[in-house]
DNA sequence: TGGAGTTATCTTGATATCAAGATAAATATT
DNA sequence: AATATTTATCTTGATATCAAGATAACTCCA
């Protein structure tokens, strides 16, 4: 079986497609398809920096959210939830872990007794901002083979895609 | 607040981190953020489509898969699994179910007595074939937005990366 | 000011997933 | 042929997630 170096695994199934339905336009397909695979295959190379830091990849964006909202890196549960994009269900579950690793601390709102707020104890803010330095040299080598201009267009693409998204809800 | 519509929610992280950790190189962040966000927006709105044919996200990946083989529609667990990225447990568990739906036939495999063969329905053919035809629709619909011209360079830029993933294994 | 409605969070129950181990069939080796 | 190795699949136990419901604290008027 001999791959052609200008085939990816998208190729294959849109021949596929083609052959049983051939009167569809799978112009969009192939960039979705492609999208979700980037998506699948980027997932484990980051996944490599978190695991030498001890942290699953929803830890370190726990962490990482905390820890860019500058100091004194607390937030509230609704913004934290909101951001990362799960449920607050979710977002109780993961700092109690967090909180059992001492990586976070719940601290009284002052404003609003509903909240406890969400803030990085020393440890976690110490890790946090180790494993986010190692996590951009590693992005940085993950596209790396690309050259600056197609990482440019791949830039703008994404971007007038996601506010189009963002647009849709 | 007022929005621009030159930027994204991306925009806004990266901004947090130029303030963070001004000493840090986000382009590789940028795309990367880009390309998870777009796959986290783009979900919901393919799962519109899967919802009116009573599917969820997992069952039309499988169902998908098999109708796309061709005729017969039959493949082995393995290459299920391998294809749609997902252990063979979860296969086990996935088969499972689209039988009681009756989606699936489970069927010898006369070469191999440790398969059996995993075989859409004529109920699951002629389902997966209806809402894969609106399936593709709905991806046209969500590119719309993007001219000719962006969506050939977003799918040129996401095929280089696709091939790049690919050779890290 | 005293509900009525809203908001923030937590709880509960169900599902999907994975990793690792178990099992059985095929293949390779001596 | 008998044994060892590999391969294909299933089983088990743990985890992460969500949706929906429960709870408690806020806000807004009449």
């Amino acid at each position: 079986m001999i791959k052609d170096k200008n085939l990816d695994g998208i190729d294959t199934i849109l021949a596929q497609w083609q052959k049983e339905k051939p009167d569809l336009d799978l112009s969009a397909m192939a960039i979705i398809g492609r999208l979700k695979r980037c998506h699948a295959l980027m997932l484990p190379q980051l996944d490599k920096v978190f695991k030498r830091h001890d942290l699953s990849f929803w830890e370190f964006d726990v962490l990482a959210t905390l820890l860019r909202s500058g100091p004194p890196y607390c937030l509230a549960p609704t913004e934290l939830f909101s951001t990362l994009m799960v449920t607050s269900g979710t977002m109780t579950h993961r700092m109690m872990q967090l909180e059992k690793k001492e990586l976070i601390e719940r601290v009284a709102n002052e404003h609003d007794a509903r909240s406890k707020l969400v803030k990085l104890s020393k440890k976690g803010e110490t890790m946090i901002s180790l494993a986010v330095d190692e996590h951009v040299e590693n992005e940085l080598d993950i596209l790396s083979s690309l050259d600056q201009t197609t990482q440019k267009e791949l830039d703008q693409s994404l971007k007038t895609l996601s506010i189009t998204l963002e647009g849709m809800q």
